[in-house]
DNA sequence: CGTTAAATTGAAGATCGTCAACCAAGGTGG
DNA sequence: CCACCTTGGTTGACGATCTTCAATTTAACG
């Protein structure tokens, strides 16, 4: 059962935080520093077990360092929505700094290394390193933007589709913290963590599964995906990275 | 066809904006003189037309002063989906000002008013500003509160609740800038651009709209939207204003 | 008043959901 | 070490919500 995908940092706990931000734009030492210091301490939590919950009052934002995790919420009669997905490297919990409080909550899908930033020290780099301020606020604005894709894609795409756009997604999201190897990596869903991410139901994702198994797409095998034809995977769900703004920015 | 309700600002462009931050936090007359002077020019746009078009390189961000904005992406088939609605006093475009150029397009639903707001002014506030600009901040971060809320309307809600819920928020966000009468807005969408909103088709939300008349919580007729039984149209859309965090942030 | 866009309605069909049963895997305890 | 139990995956039959197609009516507007 060795997984063949190391965990993302190596030993460093903001790795795949600092690798996204320097995609996009330049870090000095100082700000990255300012980040690194900002962890007040680290905690694992184990599969399945909520961060945070709705309505609770917070005092510091959570970056995920190892393990995926979901925002989601639920409904009277018993349905769930995960309303986005998190990787390695995301503030997961930026929002809190500024809403301190949330609407919805968020649960481990594996077992998760968490690094708790308080909001005061949060405030500080707000007031000290407006330019890592831009770029934090940069990050939760291409969350945004994976959301406006998730409404778009479970607004008016196919089931298959749906669901090929979220595996292409998460293939270059994962890719760029080196949470892949060519076109796999592991994605320890279940079926119905797939349905309640794409708004269908976990019978139909099977359906869809098979088909896009069938048709050479794509195979998800004991939480592992294995890309067989990303070109024509994205041909069908029409993806199109753009929208998680992968280039340096322009000055 | 006079309009019963008045524009939003009484003169001043920036007053819808002002008072949805002061709903949240205290603003300083620096602060508001710092967005008053960010302003470089006011513009009007005809309904119909696009006020950014995805792709185009960006050096200023939009403050819609009065009208209706929509953010839509076009699938290659000739679908379309709204991601969200702006009202008076949204600073549209402030993902603009750190993503430099969008993936969607944004265009006005009806005759607006528009703020030109350039860019490095708004780093200038970023850099001088440091609690403005975290308000500025946490507006997008509820945007994307109400992005999430979407994705679970289309997700999970049946079509009537999906049309209920759109209605309940509006209702409330027209409110915040004085754009309703007790239960009774103007919403100059055709049904065509409420089922981009929700994910239907326009034929669908037609029935619906019927339904909801029919049972005597809404009446949408002539671009103005009259709640009749605003509580039990809530029930029935599972309307919780909270993620909308309409009440002063905690010290 | 004519022209066009939007709203409305009906009929038929497709995608996706529901219900229900069965299978496979993996961990636990006897 | 294997029966047992739980969770997740798989499949079939049926049904519902929503879509598609198409025609008609109403409203908007120059």
């Amino acid at each position: 059962m060795s997984d063949p995908i190391p965990p993302a940092d190596g030993g460093d706990p903001i790795a795949s935080l600092l690798a996204k931000l320097r995609l996009r734009d330049e870090l000095g030492m100082a700000e990255e520093n300012a980040l690194r210091t900002s962890i007040e301490r680290i905690e694992t939590v184990a599969a399945g077990r909520n961060l945070v919950t709705a309505g609770q009052p917070l005092h510091h934002s959570i970056l995920l360092i190892d393990g995926l995790v979901s925002r989601f919420n639920d409904l009277k009669d018993g349905q769930r929505q995960i309303t986005e997905l998190h990787v390695p490297g995301d503030f997961v919990d930026l929002h809190g700094f500024l809403l301190k409080h949330l609407d919805h909550h968020i649960g481990a899908l594996t077992p998760v290394r968490v690094a708790y930033v308080p909001h005061d020290r949060l405030k500080r780099i707000s007031e000290e390193h407006p330019h890592l301020s831009r770029l934090l606020w940069l990050g939760t604005l291409i969350d945004s933007s994976i959301q406006r894709q998730r409404i778009l894609s479970i607004g008016r795409r196919m089931a298959a589709s749906r669901i090929g756009h979220l595996l292409c997604e998460l293939l270059v999201r994962l890719e760029v913290v080196g949470l892949t190897e060519g076109n796999r990596f592991a994605l320890p869903l279940t079926q119905t963590d797939l349905a309640d991410a794409t708004g269908l139901t976990s019978v139909h994702v099977n359906r869809m599964l098979r088909q896009l198994r069938d048709d050479g797409l794509v195979t998800m095998r004991g939480g592992m995906v294995q890309i067989h034809d990303l070109a024509r995977l994205e041909r069908v769900a029409e993806f199109d990275r753009t929208y998680l703004f992968l280039e340096k920015l322009p000055r």
